[in-house]
DNA sequence: ATCATTGCAAACACTTTGCATACGC
DNA sequence: GCGTATGCAAAGTGTTTGCAATGAT
């Protein structure tokens, strides 16, 4: 487990309480939360804290490559601890975001058609696991 | 070539103005605007088209499957002209979204982890082609 | 004391809604 | 003439910006 204040300095960022609770969020629950979602999470934790600085902390991060920000689906943006390229699985009932461990490396740092591809997402949509059994 | 008026009374919409222009764009240009996009191309067409309206059609020939909603990247909407799956790419650069004559059949209707797969997505990022050539 | 971060309020961009007018059969 | 589509204006979201107050060293 990394320890969130050594990541902010090595990306020289001030590790301010606010900071530290919103990457440790990120890094504890991998739930690809959006914006608002992590401020609902943290909220209690922090009565004082404003959508401003989640918003302004996000951008941050995702500007010095601590988090990537992904926009997969349904026009929202997902953010998550920056790691290797994986395939992103989406409910359509719970609206959950799943990682999947599935490889590709098809069209990665290809040219088709003569366009130089330099990022390639997979995106998959259904219903879950666990809303599949509630289902029943 | 498609006639748009046809499409509309299968659909059991009301062929006006507005819905035929706007069908026809997507017919023809196969740049996968956004709504505004689409507004911008016609209201020299139609001066006094209204950006609601715009709106309203695009919800209403997604709602009846003439055309698909995307959410590729960069959290914009963009529009088509119903089609059989394939690849998407955006240059990053003039940020025209292409078709790529690539299929996929990996995961559909599959399960995944226990998840049901029903929709899946490639979608690629780069430079395209023009702007390659434009760069040199 | 200085400089950066926070967070309120306002602005912004995109989209939807309410409703009166206009259009088409 | 009636029912629907249109389009203005206003409201609703999600996000960004300006700036004064706060916090950290």
């Amino acid at each position: 487990m990394q320890n969130i204040i050594e990541v902010l300095k090595e990306h020289n960022i001030a590790p301010s309480m606010q900071r530290v609770k919103i990457l440790e969020y990120l890094r504890d629950y991998k739930t690809h939360p959006t914006a608002d979602m992590i401020y609902q999470a943290l909220v209690n934790d922090i009565p004082t804290l404003s959508k401003t600085t989640v918003y302004n902390t996000l951008k941050t991060f995702t500007e010095n490559g601590i988090l990537v920000a992904l926009s997969l689906f349904d026009n929202e943006v997902r953010y998550e601890y920056n790691t290797d390229p994986h395939v992103h699985f989406k409910c359509m009932k719970c609206n959950k975001i799943y990682d999947l461990n599935k490889t590709f490396d098809l069209y990665k740092n290809e040219f088709i058609d003569g366009h130089k591809v330099t990022e390639h997402y997979v995106n998959l949509k259904g219903i879950c696991k666990s809303c599949l059994k509630e289902g029943k």
